[in-house]
DNA sequence: GCGCTCCATACGCATAGAGGTATCAGATGA
DNA sequence: TCATCTGATACCTCTATGCGTATGGAGCGC
């Protein structure tokens, strides 16, 4: 039992809606770009499948039959859709148009992610980009599970499957309560924290971010005596405001401006942290592509290194 | 230069739809009634015309790319709308639906209209009926304008391009004021109303049935003195029935119920009026071939000579 | 490694459709 | 009455499409 096959070719469709519009086989053939006895035969063929006249050749006028006047906006409809359906497909397949889901650090709100965002945009207007905060590990899960297409995450190990490229690469700061001693200093001896009370996020959320800024006391002869942990730069930040701890933190930080907060460049200042975006190896997905591609070519998304002043240049 | 043409089988379409809800080749196929090959071909050449791949064939599964999932529903509501716009051309151009014009006059708005719309309808319910009283002259005048399709009216002349069907014949009666003598007796000699004042319709209304009036007062040996005019023969009646004077109406009136009034068959009763059914006579239209054949099939709508208590009946 | 599943490809055939030119038929108007 | 306009027909060609069978080739499980 096969199903009813409609066998209708478009252009008779076509042919219906133009000589419906003209009312006259000659100016139809016309506008259609062929001669006029194909046209009388296309819509003779299109009345045989309906079943019915759909134009009324009364002499020296063409009229629509009440079927033909049925028939006329549903042929419109079909053809409109389709032509927008196809357009709208192509633009999909092209990475003109579609829906990009993208993880992000929250650290990254105020740096990385606007200008990236900003650009990418402007070069491609249709592409919904459905954003969401995410942590580091949540990144990689949700790329491995295909929920997001694009991570935008600090200090990238090496993942199976996975693929990264630094997108920014920038130094540790000292976060200080503004009336700090050591505040009053444009750089900070970073031995002269290790007998401070330290705010850190805590390892879960980015084990490679906080076992680098770890590494990065131990290195300075110290271990950073946690007394606070917070989930967000944000919450850190304020933290330090009301003098519980000292902090360090990647630079992108300074874009948080709290009063009673001081950032200062710390000695030594070899250690730096890594933005990267990240991506399933394998995606095909021409978005993907083009997010990589506006990464790439977009050199304000890749400050030259130690130019720290760069991120605060933004603000 | 000539226009985009779209020149998609919609076949292929069809194809991609049953293949985007099996997303397996092999069932799909099945489905379609074609083999596996076959439809593997469509599929491609769809993606071809598309510009982009739809189905992602990995091994062990076929699942839909983004263009794919946008094309998706676009091709669902253009097979739907097609499929049903077809369907309804073809139930116009047969005739099972569409909208029929008639104009009937108001004398028939209690007799022949219920009994024949009641039976159309239930034979042709998607037809919409576009009712609307007039006179007779206005629905020749109409049929010609080709504001309506069917007239229904009484004592039809021959007009050019329209056709008539009798629908009914019936005799006329005279309408008297209940307390008038004559309403004592069952019969009325036509000749005893010749001294009284006559509410008659203006000839305008209906030239033919306003001289069958006066014809029949005529060869009674009297001129109607007519004192009074209405437009309707509810009116009429009810101007009767204030003493304003008596009046001669076809039998129809009958079902115009009201106290102070009595109908009373005349004396002689040889003079009928006809009600027909009226139509362009090169209507192709299938509503009307459709609406004349129900008044053709059904004997209801013509009662047989001479038996004007048909109508009566009918109450 | 072997066979199985599943999709793609190659090749052949039949047909429908689109397009053309030439011509006919009916209505119309000078 | 004849030329003209308009649409329908007839006839031909070419291409696209659809469908079939046979076969290739990549994974996958035993």
């Amino acid at each position: 039992m096969r199903m009813e096959r409609p066998e209708l070719p478009l252009q008779q469709l076509h042919a219906f809606v133009v000589l419906a519009e003209e009312l006259h086989f000659g100016r139809a053939a016309a506008r259609l770009g062929i001669a006029q006895p194909p046209l009388s035969q296309q819509i003779r063929r299109l009345e045989d499948k309906v079943g019915h006249a759909l134009f009324n050749r009364d002499p020296g006028s063409v009229t629509l039959t009440p079927a033909g006047l049925e028939l006329l906006p549903v042929a419109r409809r079909v053809l409109g859709d389709l032509a927008h359906g196809l357009a709208a497909a192509r633009a999909v397949g092209s990475g003109r148009a579609g829906t990009l889901r993208i993880g992000f650090a929250a650290s990254l709100a105020l740096t990385v992610l606007p200008g990236l965002l900003h650009t990418y945009r402007q070069r491609f207007p249709q592409v919904t980009l459905d954003i969401r905060e995410m942590t580091t590990a949540p990144q990689i899960v949700a790329l491995r599970d295909n929920t997001i297409d694009i991570g935008l995450l600090r200090e990238p190990a090496a993942e199976a499957d996975l693929s990264f490229r630094t997108v920014l690469d920038e130094p540790f700061v000292a976060v200080l309560p503004a009336a700090h001693p050591l505040a009053a200093q444009r750089t900070v001896q970073l031995r002269k924290l290790a007998n401070e009370p330290f705010v850190l996020l805590p390892r879960a959320v980015g084990p490679q971010l906080y076992d680098r800024i770890t590494g990065l006391c131990a290195t300075a002869g110290f271990t950073p005596r946690t007394t606070q942990h917070a989930v967000e730069w944000q919450t850190v930040c304020a933290l330090v405001e009301t003098g519980l701890g000292v902090s360090l933190a990647p630079a992108s930080i300074r874009r948080i401006r709290l009063k009673g907060v001081a950032f200062r460049r710390i000695e030594p200042g070899t250690a730096r942290t890594r933005v990267a975006v990240a991506w399933r190896t394998n995606d095909q997905s021409p978005l993907v592509a083009h997010l990589l591609a506006v990464v790439s070519k977009d050199p304000s998304r890749l400050p030259p290194s130690g130019r720290a002043s760069q991120v605060s240049d933004l603000g």
